[in-house]
DNA sequence: TCATCCATGGCCGAAAACCGCGAGACAGGT
DNA sequence: ACCTGTCTCGCGGTTTTCGGCCATGGATGA
């Protein structure tokens, strides 16, 4: 069994540019997000959509709501993904780590362990960590806003690089440039 | 993921006599049958629910169809159980294997080898026996049709005495009695 | 004919490995 | 004392691996 995930027919791939180079987002019949990754890991994100709903087959196609949001986003309107609907397999836990990201707000960034408190499972700080690693959809379900309690970075799916430049665009340093 | 199977929402259990005894027979929302088997056994039927669909509640209710057909079927119209739809979780193997047992005409007996020659996997007899002990429909998905190459009975999920009788009946010796 | 032996193949459950952590202990350098 | 960097170890979901289970069947030998 092992499956509350919602069933997944007909899902469609679009690529578009960005400022972090091309992104990739799959949305379902609905219009839901149901991954979003950055190009280089293209393969990763289909390991994972092959996880969470056995074989599928990607029609290639044009998700505008995701578009219009995203460049808005990468524009300054950090508030831009907050009306889309993002729909995810994988297991309880996970999924509960990632409707908590959700929460952090913009600019702001929680530790591992200060997360795992929020679901209720304050010594689970690692196996936040790996959640956050599985995170289907990126930048709109924000794991780049969990650090280590140190301060480090410590990871990123899309490279750590990255998110220090999500970190600083959310911080309003728009002007950063990557490495 | 693990889950091409049928997504379960609100199943149906109802329960009625017949000359092998109380029947027990879950239906689904669309009335396609998603187990059948003796009162003696509920423990096995129900775990065999939750490997496929996960923790489900049973509503106890009247499977009028499935009643009728099996009345008609126990009173010799062999074919009674022709119409109905059946659908099932567990993998593909499995489910490959299901479906071929209904293509086995009554009163007809195949060995496990024959059987997995017909799904293509002709040194699987063995796991064929395995898949036919996992089938969740019983009569109507007939396992009982299948017998060891050498001629004997082998097994069966229901009891031994129950597939011999079954045979019988479908041979048209109905006045056989159990034990 | 009957008992033994063994390759076979899918499935399930248990166990281990995997880590995007974090707290505590220690060693240096001021 | 204080701050820092390193190391060690326990933590806990998820995934993967592995070992058994068996409703077989064909070969072998008494």
């Amino acid at each position: 069994m092992t499956e509350p995930a919602t069933a997944a027919s007909d899902l469609t791939l679009d690529r578009f540019a960005s400022p972090l180079g091309e992104i990739l987002v799959v949305t379902d019949a609905d219009g839901a997000v149901r991954a979003l990754d950055f190009h280089d890991y293209e393969d990763r994100m289909r390991r994972l959509l092959h996880r969470h709903y056995g074989p599928v087959a990607l029609r290639t196609g044009r998700a505008e709501a995701v578009r219009r949001a995203a460049d808005a986003w990468f524009a300054g309107e950090l508030s831009a993904f907050e009306g889309l609907e993002v729909r995810t397999g994988g297991g309880a836990f996970q999924r509960s780590v990632w409707a908590a990201l959700r929460t952090i707000p913009a600019g702001e960034t929680w530790t591992y362990g200060r997360l795992a408190a929020a679901v209720g499972s304050p010594r689970a700080a690692r196996a936040v960590g790996l959640a956050n690693g599985a995170n289907p959809v990126a930048i709109i379900v924000p794991c780049h806003r969990v650090i280590g309690a140190n301060g480090a970075l410590t990871g990123y799916a899309g490279g750590v690089e990255r998110k220090r430049w999500l970190l600083a665009h959310e911080r309003g340093a728009d002007r950063f440039s990557v490495a």
